[in-house]
DNA sequence: TACTGTGAACCTATTCACAGCA
DNA sequence: TGCTGTGAATAGGTTCACAGTA
């Protein structure tokens, strides 16, 4: 992919998700800038980076900007499925394998880990759950290039550890602790008490 | 506050989490950088924003870097509860609401809503949960300040609309949909889909 | 007319490089 | 020596302004 701002690619990125649930056929910067927030030039030059040359005069055709977003950014379609771990069968990560938000996605939950033993024999999924010692071989056998971790923090840097080592290229992070991983992993924080102090951090300034 | 890069207020929020899940009494910046990944010069720069003058040759005292940043952003700390409420009270919703996360915050959840009535009566908590239809009165009476916002997709836009009117001042999305708020509101897009496409975003690029 | 696409200007953010200090 | 703190240089990101187009 050709370079691209760091920050343009969070945006598309987004842009994706909202065209993905936008009904209307056609959409102009405008209607992004009152839906986003960000600026209708910014948006436009972000698109610009993709390549994508199909707006006229009354906006972009939805799907095909979609289309554009996910193809620069490769997105994966609903159809090309990404296997996904989740690491920390507690209430949270239960909830996360039980709740449906992965079944119309690109995204597939393929396993389930505990290190609790009585977790992985009580829960049940239309998927295997394994005792966290089975990480190592489950990962790679599995084709997992994605987990999620839902342990408690004071697990959170040792299983981050040993998804690393068992070749995952990224975590989706729920806990509160910062991970240090290698730079052949990447991390998203999506830790519900960060978001939080993100916000008052922003509500403050 | 005094004005500094959003980006540097987002970083000194990881900072301060890192630091308070800290055991050293103290810590340089290159042990910093190890841990998150951020040059160490950018760090000294972002310290350098909160006034704080503490550092001496071998590093900072842990404690006091902490106070100072938690003084500069603002940050509540966990004897100053904020009051939030969460928003949808499905697998998701349910188990944040459960999972304990935020017992040793600084926020405290006073309250869940639900438009359905069967989970507002079938769930217990340690706080009253309310049907949607009293949104509106509850946020301003129990002075919530931020929401979880953790409904179907297809909901998620009315209730942020709803949450946005009762008066807020920020939300914690946990939707797939992109929200569109007022400006007075702010959003922080903690949803597991958008992040697992950020991840393969910056994993293709 | 109302939009897109984009060079150029401007502003923000990051890195460098080094003085100052324990 | 090994760190912090910070001005200066560079790189990155955003906004402006306008030509081009349906």
């Amino acid at each position: 992919m050709e370079k691209i701002p760091g920050a343009s690619r969070r945006r598309l990125t987004l842009l994706a998700a909202l065209l993905a649930s936008c009904k209307e056929e056609k959409i102009t910067s405008i209607q992004i800038q009152r839906m986003t927030g960000i600026d209708r030039a910014l948006i436009r030059k972000d698109i610009s980076f993709t390549g994508f040359k199909g707006g006229v005069s009354n906006g972009y055709k939805v799907q095909d900007l979609l289309g554009a977003i996910r193809a620069f950014l490769r997105l994966p379609l609903p159809g090309q499925k990404r296997f996904c771990c989740i690491a920390g069968l507690g209430k949270l990560g239960a909830a996360l394998m039980q709740c449906g938000i992965f079944d119309e996605s690109p995204f597939k939950i393929v396993a389930g880990f505990d290190s609790r033993v009585n977790r992985t024999e009580v829960l049940s999924a239309d998927f295997p759950l394994y005792p966290a010692a089975k990480m190592e071989t489950v990962i790679p056998e599995s084709k997992i290039d994605f987990a999620i971790l839902a342990v408690e923090d004071d697990q959170a840097q040792l299983m981050a550890d040993r998804l690393a080592k068992s070749g995952v290229k990224g975590i989706v992070n729920f806990t509160g602790q910062v991970l240090e991983v290698p730079a052949s992993v990447v991390v998203e924080n999506v830790s519900p008490l960060l978001a939080l102090n993100n916000i008052c951090a922003r509500v403050n300034s």
